[in-house]
DNA sequence: AAAAGCTTTTAGATCGATCTAAATGGAAAG
DNA sequence: CTTTCCATTTAGATCGATCTAAAAGCTTTT
């Protein structure tokens, strides 16, 4: 490996040109792969380069050419595996564009996402894909639009004006209720959780709908606790309502999880003597026992099609908004049972 | 809001200077929050800043100031909650220090990471915190910080002379092993996944010592599948080997999660009659029944470690590597019990 | 042989900040 | 009143690429 001096500090691109006996107009061109140059002078830059070990300046190409070949991410946590799957998604598909992802969390904070975004655009990043924070304003999404800052929302809609990728909530909760109702349940809980958002919304109101296209009480929705840890111990909230439940619907895997082994603890037996179902799908799912049935909103798909958005959108920044919502998919194992088999379970104040 | 004139294209630090009444050079030193400047100026330019919507471009900073506030992280997966959390912690740590964090996935191949890793120079970045791919050279660490790009490893040491932050696996084995070892197991099996590398490396080497020292047979290392779906059919790998065991330790609570199905399936139950262990304490193990009793390495603090590291190392680059080994900590919950209580379980042909 | 038409190459300006070294202005010292 | 000193301010070069518009070499046509 030929280190011709170690002290200076960078190769550039005029180094390369004299190399190569170009200048450094014409070295710029190979690097860019235009077909104007020459397959000797390709060929004759493309060895001296190698022979420098010279390394492209991101940095300075952008400062003229206005392209970063930078995307920022905004997630409003990391900790929770479903947002990491969304990244996951999200860093494929930019990455298989040539582009990098500038990470940054919200933390779920209004004033933080302010902050992140503005050091976005400090850095002069090409677009952004954002799951908004709760509570963010649609003014907020519209001054970043208005600053020509190609912008993504995804899992949670804020604007109709603004690209948008997520999963299609409300149909994914009549696919719980409808199941549910197939196996005789009538009186189903809502376990929720978290911040209100759009997405929060979509499932609350389309579990509100599909209860009441069948005729049943919609009203049974209960808050749990955020940390995994105490959602066990709330699950007496699901007992205290006037009417007992014979099966619950889970805002997410995590509260599934923590409801079943609350359950557990309370002697019920999930999918014999009580119903129920989470939301996401997560991996860990079909690790539980029994296994749990879930509604698929495949986290990895949406945080593709949010990075294909972006990406159709950099080079035309006018075209109008589009919607890309993913169809959800029932993923029925074990953890539900018909209402049947377990009549003990319904009266007030038996056993 | 008052948009002077949309259409031209950005406002830069020579716009400040002219409306503020002051020259290139001293708008600068307002940005920089230079002692230099007096509070008069420095209270006009600030005004002017406000008054245009200036927003700092980073880039054409970096190219002048050889520094872009950009530090490089490589995990070699996403989808893993453990991975999720290490780079949460390492997000916090940086954003703290003003800097942002450019994010790629390895996928554990070091062709990939070759690739990152050059993506990651040509946004030159001022640094890169990596999870190294399993089968990194040493040569590969050394020449990059040969290029002067200050490195630390995360969970996975290549390199002595490189800095490197992570747990003391050896002694989370070990801990494991004892806690079996008082609760009178002997025969104790160890299961594991995933590709080779050092943390691997480490945790097996921890169950051999640790067991060898107490006098109990340390080859009952069992390996199992990686997709989670699949490991509880796997638990028979258990029960096929000469000697039973009564316990199991997992490589990482994954395994745990899955094992503790495949052991239900076969109508083991957990705590009372077989004893397992987790290791890494990710949050879902609070939430699993029997409660997971595992051994704790606290990604997100490795992250924060690792990214101080990693900030202590940019001004002063020629400073001796430094090592920061977090203590393991063992949760004990239910997930194991004593050997005494179910002897019904040894014998190899019982019902 | 000159003109026209290609293809390939290039000089020099430019992007928006930082850096260096020097200028400016006012107060204190001689 | 000049000189020195200190605190501020500044002009102009610079970082490493891209862009524009034109030049230089070739054929091919007239």
């Amino acid at each position: 490996m030929p280190f011709e001096d170690k002290k200076k500090s960078r190769v550039t691109l005029l180094d390369v040109a004299r190399r190569a006996n170009v200048s450094r107009a014409t070295a710029s061109l190979v690097i860019r792969k235009s077909p104007l140059v020459g397959t000797e002078t390709r060929a004759r830059v493309e060895e001296a380069m190698r022979e420098l070990g010279y390394v492209y300046n991101m940095g300075a190409a952008r400062l003229r050419a206005e392209r970063s070949h930078t995307v920022g991410v905004i997630v409003p946590n990391l900790t929770n595996p479903f947002f990491a799957e969304l990244l996951s998604g999200i860093e494929a598909g930019i990455d298989s564009a040539g582009m990098v992802v500038i990470l940054a969390n919200s933390g779920d904070l209004v004033e933080r996402q302010d902050m992140v975004m503005r050091r976005m655009r400090e850095h002069g990043v090409d677009g952004v894909i954002v799951c908004p924070a709760a509570g963010t304003e649609p003014a907020f999404l519209h001054q970043l639009a208005e600053w020509d800052l190609p912008l993504v929302q995804v899992l949670r809609q804020i604007s109709e004006e603004v690209d948008y990728a997520g999963a299609d909530y409300a149909a994914g909760m009549r696919q719980a209720v409808d199941y549910l109702a197939s196996l005789g349940h009538r009186t189903i809980a809502f376990a929720v959780q978290g911040p209100i958002h759009s997405a929060y919304r979509e499932r609350v109101e389309g579990f509100r709908d599909a209860m009441q296209s069948r005729g049943l009480d919609p009203s049974m929705i209960v808050r749990v606790p955020n940390q995994i840890g105490e959602i066990a111990d709330a699950a007496h909230l699901l007992f205290d309502e006037h009417e007992q439940p014979t099966a619950v619907i889970c805002f997410n895997d995590v509260i599934a999880l923590g409801l079943s082994a609350g359950l557990y603890d309370r002697g019920l037996k999930v999918g014999e003597n009580f119903s129920l179902i989470g939301f996401d799908d997560v991996t860990d799912a079909e690790a539980m026992r029994p296994r749990l049935t879930s509604v698929s909103t495949a986290p990895v798909t949406i945080g593709a099609n949010a990075a294909r958005l972006l990406l159709d959108r950099l080079p035309d920044p006018i075209r109008p908004a589009r919607r890309v919502v993913n169809e959800t998919v029932l993923h029925i194992r074990q953890s539900c049972g018909p209402i049947a088999i377990s009549p003990d379970n319904n009266p007030p104040a038996s056993g």
